[in-house]
RNA sequence: GGGACCGUGGUCUAGUUUGGUAUGAUGCAGGUUUCGGGAAUCUGUGACCCGAGUUCAAAUCUCGGCGGUCCCA
């Protein structure tokens, strides 16, 4: 056996360059000649496919309807929302040319598709009755990044959805950004087996334009967070910005009230990163583009009754409707099977051989654990759909562990700075003064990444930056 | 925004200091033989990121570009 024919470092030694190759060896996505974007291959996008197929039914349940805008917005529509414009500025790419002649206005391509949406809906909306409008679009949107990136966690194109909504009150947009940043932790937690918190940004890191931001944070192996979700409520300034106005009941002409939502592939990133071991990926089933595979192992004189199993075993799963592939592949032995698979992080692997044919039995095997089960026939469908729900119960508790183990209750600054050293996160009590988030990045490395949601302040505590009286509780930590 | 490192067949890699025929592995194609954790063997295949400069001669030295990785703000 090679050594280097797998993953070659292990995953608590050097996390990005396991990282780099879980994803590229793994067939989830691979460096395109242009910096900064990826191509997602196969694996990748099958998985980002079973996330759009898991949550387009609950948009459309929620009264979302899919649409699809332009993706270059005119310079003018961009910067008409003076603090959108502000924070998205840095980072647009511009079309600046057609073919050999320059344009009359530059065209930027969509960092966020607010701008445009919202143009269309100054004209398209009227009365109360056009109320609530909930658009939601699968797209990429591009933003010319300058830090480093890394696939699927951040990159100059992103996939993702984004869904904008107007309504007639601002309680009704309030509950829809709360509802919004629950159906994404939701979601998250239930098919990716990803624990997250839930809360609210703190004001220097909200979405530019909102009047506050909800988000989901997820907690990477190294400690850093991921946001992984995030909900706006836009309130009242892109809707002034952009005339969209209803005549209510009372005839009288008024704003709408704003939100926007989005949800985008980095947490397929997140996910490979949480769950993912020295072998490389490890998926969980709901969105693991296959599901079981099948690995005869075949010797000559059996070859026969072999085949004549795997064949049988295969089509009776399939008819279950769960992703199975029979390995049939020539010319590979089982044991480099093994090892491909594994690599891509397939659930649960079939090994069939002529011992376990005498037996009427099969070899079933956990990903996640190695552990390796011996499952007469007739129990064969129901020992595999147990075993890929047991398999995603220990994916999310291990996950939740490591959460909750990785979270230090802080009163003051060292122990966050301790935090930081220890690849953990803190949580710990803010006043709401910016210049205490400065100066926490500097002594401690952390930044706010969310005041969770339902924490309940003891009076008198004090921020953990200056001693003034606290008024919020905030995870402290690095972030990606 | 600042800094460091890197770029050789599809992949990994030797060679770069000291300029001169490019090393090995793996992969890939076709055979033979195998198959319970990355088997063996034979034949074939395939590379110096791009551009400019220095030189008789550049993978090697210089400059620029492109791309990648990491660290700090």
């Amino acid at each position: 056996m090679s050594e280097d024919l797998g993953i070659t470092v292990k995953k608590d030694t050097d996390i990005s360059e396991w990282y780099q190759q879980t994803v590229i060896k793994g067939g989830f996505a691979d460096y395109t000649p242009v910096k900064g974007m990826i191509v997602y291959r196969p694996n990748g996008y099958r998985v980002w496919e079973l996330i759009m197929g898991e949550f387009d039914p609950i948009l459309k349940a929620h009264g979302v309807q899919n649409v699809l805008f332009p993706l270059l917005i005119p310079e003018n529509l961009l910067t008409r929302e003076a603090d959108h414009f502000a924070g998205f500025t840095p980072e647009v790419f511009w079309v600046t040319r057609g073919g050999d002649q320059p344009l009359e206005e530059k065209l930027a391509l969509r960092p966020t598709s607010e701008t445009i949406i919202h143009t269309m809906w100054g004209k398209w909306l009227q009365s109360h009755r056009d109320l609530p409008v909930r658009f939601n679009q699968w797209c990429t949107v591009y933003r010319h990044e300058t830090k480093m990136t890394k696939p699927f966690i951040r990159g100059r194109e992103v996939l993702w959805s984004e869904t904008h909504t107007a309504h007639a009150t601002k309680q009704e947009a309030e509950k829809e950004t709360e509802w919004a940043i629950n159906a994404y932790g939701d979601l998250v937690e239930r098919i990716l087996a990803v624990p997250v918190v839930r809360g609210r940004k703190t004001d220097s890191d909200k979405f530019a334009g909102a009047e506050y931001t909800l988000g989901i944070e997820a907690l990477m192996p190294d400690g850093r967070a991921l946001q992984s979700g995030t909900s706006h409520l836009l309130s009242h300034k892109f809707a002034e910005a952009f005339g969209v106005k209803f005549v209510n009941e009372d005839k009288k002409w008024t704003h709408a009230w704003m939100t926007s939502y989005g949800l985008s592939m980095r947490v397929i990133g997140g996910m490979l990163m949480i769950h993912g071991d020295d072998k490389g990926a490890v998926l969980p089933p709901k969105v693991a583009p296959v599901q079981v595979v099948i690995v005869p192992i075949v010797f000559k004189e059996k070859e026969k009754i072999v085949n004549d199993a795997t064949g049988k075993i295969h089509s009776e799963l399939k008819k279950t409707g769960l992703r199975v592939v029979l390995d049939d592949r020539e010319g590979y032995t089982a044991g480099w099977k093994f090892n491909d698979w594994e690599m891509q992080g397939v659930p649960l692997r079939l090994e069939v051989g002529p011992r376990d044919v005498e037996a009427k039995s099969v070899m079933l095997v956990r990903r996640d654990t190695g552990q390796k089960i011996k499952v007469p026939f007739e129990k064969l469908k129901a020992t595999v759909k147990k075993e890929l729900d047991r398999l995603h119960a220990r994916l999310f508790s291990k996950a939740r562990e490591s959460l909750v183990q990785k979270t230090v209750n802080a009163t003051r600054m060292g122990e966050v700075k301790k935090a930081v050293e220890d690849q953990k996160w803190a949580l710990a009590p803010y006043c709401g003064n910016v210049a205490c988030e400065a100066k926490m990045k500097v002594e401690t490395g952390a930044e706010p990444r969310l005041i969770p949601f339902g924490q309940k302040l003891l009076k008198d505590t004090r921020c953990v930056a200056c001693g003034e009286e606290a008024t919020d509780l905030v995870y402290w930590g690095k972030s990606y």
